[in-house]
DNA sequence: AAGCGCCTCAACCGCGAAATG
DNA sequence: GCATTTCGCGGTTGAGGCGCT
């Protein structure tokens, strides 16, 4: 290869971002959509790479993001998926929407990782480290078993519930934005004057303000999907006597297949429109059309449920009773 | 209160793949 | 087919937060 880094540039700026740089990117963005991201720092002004600009919007920024505690299905997930596919963060991701491969990655090699060795020096029987499968076997049983606990432990943690009552822990990214760019707004009403955020920031709050967090859920109904809602949550759950806690719970069992596969084709349309010609990421078109086109995609262009799918789906019904075995086919 | 060490996660780096001319 | 450019991925780093002593 021999391809220079991008970022070797003088006055390339590096380190953590600034509200006004995230402003800036985040107009621009809107304006013209995720990709070509060559042109982002040149037309925008910013002093980063290009690849720090990507980086930025993929992790952080791009709407529909959660954040927040993984919850024990999540972590199922990941440790059924990273057992499956090897450290494919990306592979992954595409079946955790909502999580970015970056988060996914820092977690399991935070969390995860760790849990998992725990499991494999308490355990009796030596196994090798390839032997992951036995492990997280073991350890989604012991996981899934201490979900109740965990449910139960969210109710009583102020500020890190899992989508409990306390649902603005998983605000959305643009809801972060928002609020973040509200903070600042006030903080420092002068400091914001690049010329081209001045020229966007109206756009911006007006476009922003337009999206208001519950349109950035889906329909609400169980969902699969935790975002910042936490009106319709609250109703929601007055309405079905549901405990708060165990909503979370309820959300998991939801998941089907449909939404599974919407969400996959929501994060992969996403990326895809970085190639270009269409911009169906929510933040950036309607959403209507967003979701028909996405089911227009599945319909048209999207084989039926991948056996990966299926499977994942299956045990994510099932809850995952003990045991799991892995199809032979993996 | 200060010092220390650990943990987390946003960001960076380097590489390969894909796209383009 | 080749060279170059751009993008995306996975591994790694380090600043800052937090808890413990």
């Amino acid at each position: 290869m021999g391809r220079p880094p991008c970022c070797d540039k003088v006055g390339i700026k590096k380190g953590p971002w600034t509200p006004e740089e995230d402003i800036i990117l985040v107009s621009y963005i809107q304006e013209h959509g995720p990709g070509n991201w060559r042109a982002v720092p040149t037309n925008t002004g910013l002093m980063r790479c290009s690849k720090s600009c990507r980086l930025r919007w993929t992790n952080y920024l791009r709407p529909g993001i959660k954040r927040g505690n993984f919850t024990p299905h999540e972590e199922g997930m990941i440790i059924h998926l990273q057992a499956l596919l090897g450290n494919k963060w990306a592979a992954i991701a595409t079946y955790l929407p909502q999580r970015t491969d970056n988060d996914i990655k820092n977690y399991w090699n935070t969390h995860l990782k760790k849990k998992l060795k725990k499991l494999q020096s308490g355990s009796l029987q030596p196994q090798t480290a390839s032997d992951s499968t036995a492990h997280y076997h073991q350890f989604l049983s012991k996981s899934y078993g201490d979900q109740r606990a965990m449910n139960e432990n969210s109710k009583h943690q102020s500020g890190h519930g899992m989508l409990s009552e306390n649902s603005s822990v998983y605000a959305s990214s643009a809801e972060n934005i928002s609020r973040l760019l509200e903070g600042w707004m006030r903080s420092s009403p002068n400091t914001a004057n690049t010329s081209y955020m001045n020229e966007n920031r109206d756009r911006f709050y007006r476009d922003f303000g337009k999206i208001v967090p519950s349109e950035l859920c889906n329909d609400g109904s169980g969902s699969s999907v935790q975002c910042y809602r936490p009106q319709q949550l609250d109703q929601h759950d007055g309405a079905n006597g549901i405990n708060p806690a165990d909503h979370d719970l309820e959300c998991i069992l939801s998941f089907d297949d449909h939404k599974l596969t919407s969400m996959a084709c929501d994060k992969s349309s996403c990326d895809s429109s970085q190639k270009g010609s269409e911009s169906s990421c929510g933040l950036l078109d309607h959403h209507d059309d967003h979701d028909q086109h996405n089911k227009a995609k599945i319909d048209n262009n999207n084989p039926p449920l991948s056996f990966l799918e299926k499977w994942l789906l299956d045990e994510s019904a099932g809850q995952v009773e003990g045991v799991m075995e892995i199809p032979p086919i993996f």
